[in-house]
DNA sequence: TTGTACGCGTTATCAT
DNA sequence: ATGATAACGCGTACAA
């Protein structure tokens, strides 16, 4: 079913069934109606690749993340795909898995497939194949959680965030805060949240224990509950993320301790899925979905109002502590 | 950046480029090293549009999900990702919020973008005007998750594995058992899942419990409360999924019960985070990602292999009752 | 082994 | 207001 097809079955011109489709006020009521009734007759749908040959654009947004297997990511999707729905944009999602090189061959075939614009997550904006290919192409793009001087980004503060949270905890009377952390040199995210704690740590004049570095999410269970058959002082642990929180709440249980009661944690990201657990998950609460409207909107507004875009037009969105039932004071036993 | 320039830069024919990239072995080594290395300079990418409209095939397979705000949805996305970054596919995402018009645009949007197949979780294959669109086309299709003996289907027995949950808490010792489901109508499996709830309650001779149903999951932890201020009579709740089982739990424990002590409490899904909760999640485990996975090679393997794509194809995988915290045996008070 | 030329379905320019 | 037609970039007969 194409275009000519269907101005035969109306009897007019090509040209005026494409009118027809993209200029309805440029062609006569009578015509219209009659170009719109064979259409919906022979349920024709528009080419868009014949669209975008012609038009040069695809109305197509390549999307990079991580994995789909954390919440902040696919509330982050979720945001970018009903933007693009009330937009009219289509989405094109590539998994990275936090390697370089899926990265780059996903960029690649954004590119071949002539996406007019990548939302993406890196591993580390410094130091980025994929972000670098970008670069040499005219092809606008936008940084999601990533903080980077030299690119434009959309991400909250996690510095200052994660320093919150440590001062939040210290308030509350934890004497002896860890942190509890993914691979710190996988990720921008990882070292900015690091470097938070060790700033909160010296504003609160707490001592530094070390850090509890997770390699693999998977088995963070075990690796948690082991590093507090060795950490035992403290009484707080603060996660690099919401998810690792989980399971550091799960590691504690499993040490013999109560959570709050025992040991406060904290998670980082504020997924919905948080304020639903028992104990209810106090957590730094990031927009995830807001992050990625403003990121396709911010994409949107330079295709359309050639809009600049570059590292200036980058979004610090606001954060939030979110204080909940997995933090309390630290318990004083009477002996 | 097109195949001309490639050509000129090569000083070969646009033929000969495009056979280098296509039928690498029908052309001589030496002006294959000549056109790769021109293709390498100019950072040439092939224009998927260009391709597409030529070859009228895109690679490209269109997914519609219900939201990306259930884990159960996304762990089949990112099965579904991997097998396409693997076998050489982009898949284009879209949701549809449970709404039957959002499904039938979005059906609309993939038959303009020429996608290869299409693969749809839908509310209900019974009546879904975008699975009705779908099949005037010659399009293939695979529902993930929905059951129904008129379409290929990949799924689970929602039935029996919901009777088998039930066994499991009668053997327990639970007699007094209820279901939270959210909207039975809104979906096959919901419908299905209650059917195995009444099998199983009826094989085990017990009293059928009110359902509890919980229209909006976003309030469901206030609704759940409620029902079980009514409801004093059971020790278990089966939920119709994991975020329901999750909220029940909350729900329970704002009611002044302890989980499982007080009350046991069950979901269905097995997504990967219930294992890491505290308590852990007992649930009827699916295979997510597989079925993701096995989705895409079903439609694949038509494509190639022009293999039949009917009722017949359809996949029933194994669920795996996941035993885990969250349930035991009921609590005898001694008075 | 390599080159020439047509057509995929659409939009946009230019006539009418 | 409508119609004829060129061009978008590529793959593939067919010719050489």
């Amino acid at each position: 079913m194409n275009i000519q097809k269907v101005a035969q079955a109306a009897g007019v011109s090509v040209a005026t069934v494409s009118r027809t489709f993209n200029f309805p006020d440029k062609v006569s009521a009578t015509t219209r109606a009659k170009v719109e009734a064979a259409a919906a007759r022979l349920q024709y749908v528009p080419n868009a690749s014949a669209r975008s040959l012609r038009t040069q654009n695809t109305r197509t947004i390549g999307v990079l993340l991580p994995t789909l297997n954390n919440p902040v990511f696919t509330e982050c999707l979720q945001g970018i795909a009903e933007t693009a729905a009330e937009r009219g944009f289509s989405i094109m999602p590539f998994t990275t898995a936090y390697t370089l090189d899926q990265e780059l061959e996903a960029v690649k075939k954004l590119l071949g497939f002539g996406v007019e614009g990548v939302i993406l997550v890196v591993s580390d904006p410094k130091h980025s194949p994929a972000l670098e290919l970008l670069q040499s192409t005219n092809i606008p793009y936008v940084l999601a959680y990533n903080w980077d001087p030299d690119h434009p980004c959309v991400s909250v503060n996690n510095q200052l965030a994660f320093s919150e949270i440590v001062a939040f905890l210290a308030d509350l009377g934890h004497q002896h805060i860890a942190m509890v952390s993914g691979q710190r040199h996988a990720s921008d995210r990882a070292q900015q949240r690091y470097e938070g704690f060790v700033k909160g740590i010296e504003q609160a004049r707490l001592p530094l224990l070390p850090l509890i570095e997770v390699p693999f999410i998977d088995n963070a269970v075990e690796a948690i509950a082991q590093a507090l058959q060795k950490e035992r002082t403290a009484t707080a642990l603060v996660c690099s993320n919401d998810l690792m929180a989980i399971r550091a709440i799960r590691a504690a249980h499993l040490c013999g301790y109560q959570v709050p009661r025992d040991m406060s944690v904290t998670g980082f990201d504020g997924v919905r899925l948080g304020q639903d657990l028992t104990p209810s998950l106090t957590s730094i609460a990031q927009p995830n979905a807001d992050i990625g409207r403003h990121s396709l909107e911010l994409l949107i507004q330079h295709l359309t109002q050639r809009a600049p875009l570059h590292a200036k037009a980058s979004l610090l969105l606001t954060h939030q502590l979110q204080p909940a039932e997995s933090s309390a004071p630290p318990f004083i036993p009477h002996d």
